[in-house]
RNA sequence: GGUGGAGUGGCCGAGAGGCGAGGCAACGGACUGCAAAUCCGUCUACACGGGUUCAAAUCCCGUCUCCACCUCCA
């Protein structure tokens, strides 16, 4: 696709407006997403953030930039230490299953792989030279304690709150009486002695102030700088981690004399019954619970047709409603692929003004999913035609549209796994059967005995089967 | 206390000073043997009270309700 006439425009939490676009490289943009912490299965919520900034990544590649994507994993923390312990099963054990769970989840939704993922755990020594710095530069300190902690000390960087405009003086100061070393309580830890009694050895590492383990924030500012240097692009996350996460990332990695990110840009919630699903315990909306229910395609078209910016309050109905909506836009493209010769392609060249005008606007895809309808009306009002150059270009623009979300309905992912041997097998005994029913239906039509073509129809539908008849025969659908 | 955000038609959800997104549902019409699908149309909304303006859902002031963050939750 051709370059924009027009500068990409997002929202940046740091100014908190919607500025234009420039990356430090002309045509290249590193971005560097808060994956999870791997310490339980992951719902609705979680794979919210992946979706958006999947479809964030695909529009920048649709728009002709050379994009690293890094999203991280973090597979040491208290809650995995905590959980593990519950679980009486070591914390990485712990860690891997649920990083296993999370991928599942991922490539269910058609989230493309980033550029890489790291892992907190390979990356200590990183973490540890960004501390050493920081220290040099009088920005942290080893806590006074015999803890074995470090902290980084906020009062020895003035731009500390910048990124959420908040001042240390009128932050509610940690409720602990225990400073545990720190010279004020903001502070916040770098690194983690080891606390020999509650923690396995395993989860330490060596470190100048004895073993420990690396505190939150320092591994986003490690693998950041490792991967896409000391300055990139857009740093994405959930809103809940502007702060303290995203402020202390910012803060120590500037502080260490980087200049980091460019952009802020952080997706909202999915709530349900106006509650975070993270506080919502053992709810049925970790996501192969939600697959069960509708089909995954369905989840990513909910999840996409929302802005990204915009809270969403979770529901099946909603979900369902969706769905519904989604149904007709694969329905023209199928009716569409069966008119035509060769079927439909995807094409991103010729996009309609409409859609390209809504994604450089901060990602609108709710404006971009209704030019994505005006299409397919535009669509289905030619395809009765059959072939034809309009139908053939409202086809191809309909599903480069949908490409660009990760929504093409005819991306072999989507059927991934569901072809196997005995499905297609199933699925050819039932077509002839079905068959087989519609030629007795077609021939009790030709006849006017309607009263017998209704009863067949009835009995399909009784089984969960419904017609449709077009010019070309009739066709059927469960 | 500080910071950020929300309240839109039956429902879901955009927009952000004038030209009234889109979807789902419903209803009417076309098409159909009847349906289904499709197309056309109808249902014209912006929490409340003031104000600014030729014009406000959109700006300003006030009120109410709700949510998130303020040391490890996407």
């Amino acid at each position: 696709m051709t370059p924009p006439s027009a500068p990409l425009r997002f929202y940046d939490t740091a100014t908190g407006s919607v500025r234009d676009f420039v990356p430090r490289e002309e045509r290249k943009v590193g971005i560097y997403l808060c994956g999870l912490t791997v310490q339980s299965e992951p719902h609705v919520g979680h794979v919210r953030s992946a979706v958006n900034f999947d479809v964030l990544r695909r529009w920048l590649d649709a728009r002709g930039y050379d994009v690293t994507l890094i999203r991280n994993i973090t597979d040491i923390d208290d809650k995995i230490l905590l959980k593990a312990a519950e679980q009486g099963r070591p914390w990485y054990n712990l860690a891997y299953a649920m990083r296993r769970e999370l991928d599942r989840a991922y490539d269910a939704l058609n989230v493309d792989p980033p550029t890489y993922e790291p892992a907190a755990t390979g990356h200590v020594p990183e973490m540890v030279e960004i501390i050493l710095r920081l220290i040099a530069a009088g920005h942290a300190y080893a806590a006074e304690d015999a803890s074995g902690d470090v902290y980084f000390d906020v009062r020895s960087w003035p731009d500390y709150g910048s990124l959420t405009h908040q001042r240390i003086d009128d932050m509610e100061a940690a409720e602990d009486a225990d400073p545990r070393g720190k010279r004020d309580p903001r502070d916040f830890a770098l690194w983690k002695g080891w606390k020999k009694e509650s923690e396995p050895e395993t989860a330490s590492w060596p470190s100048p102030w004895g073993r420990g383990r690396p505190g939150w924030h320092i591994e986003c500012s490690a693998m950041a700088l490792k991967y896409l240097g000391g300055g990139f692009d857009i740093h994405g996350g959930g809103v809940d981690l502007r702060f303290p996460h995203h402020e202390n990332e910012q803060a120590q990695s500037r502080a260490a004399g980087y200049p980091f990110a460019s952009y802020w840009m952080h997706n909202a919630w999915i709530t349900t019954s106006g509650e975070k699903m993270s506080k919502s315990l053992g709810n049925s909306l970790i996501v192969p619970a939600v697959l069960e229910r509708v089909r995954a395609i369905d989840l990513r078209f909910y999840i996409v047709a929302a802005h990204y910016r915009s809270h969403v309050e979770f529901s099946f109905e909603a979900l369902e409603e969706a769905a519904a909506g989604f149904a007709r836009i694969e329905n023209f493209l199928t009716r569409a692929a069966a008119v035509l010769p060769g079927g439909t392609v995807a094409s991103t060249e010729a996009l309609p003004g409409p859609f390209i005008a809504a994604m450089d606007d901060d990602l609108g895809t709710p404006a971009a999913v209704a030019a994505i309808y005006d299409a397919v009306r535009e669509g289905n009002k030619v395809l009765a035609g059959g072939d034809s150059p309009a139908l053939r270009e409202q086809a191809s623009s309909v599903r480069g549209m949908l490409a660009v979300l990760g929504l093409d309905p005819f991306d072999p992912h989507w059927s991934a796994g569901s072809s196997s041997g005995t499905e297609a097998k199933l699925a050819a005994a039932v077509d002839a059967l079905v068959g087989a029913l519609l030629e007795q239906r077609t021939a009790a039509r030709a006849a006017k005995d309607f009263a017998a073509a209704d009863a067949i129809r009835d009995r399909l539908k009784a089984a969960g089967i419904e017609l449709e008849d077009t010019p070309t025969g009739p066709k059927w659908s469960l």
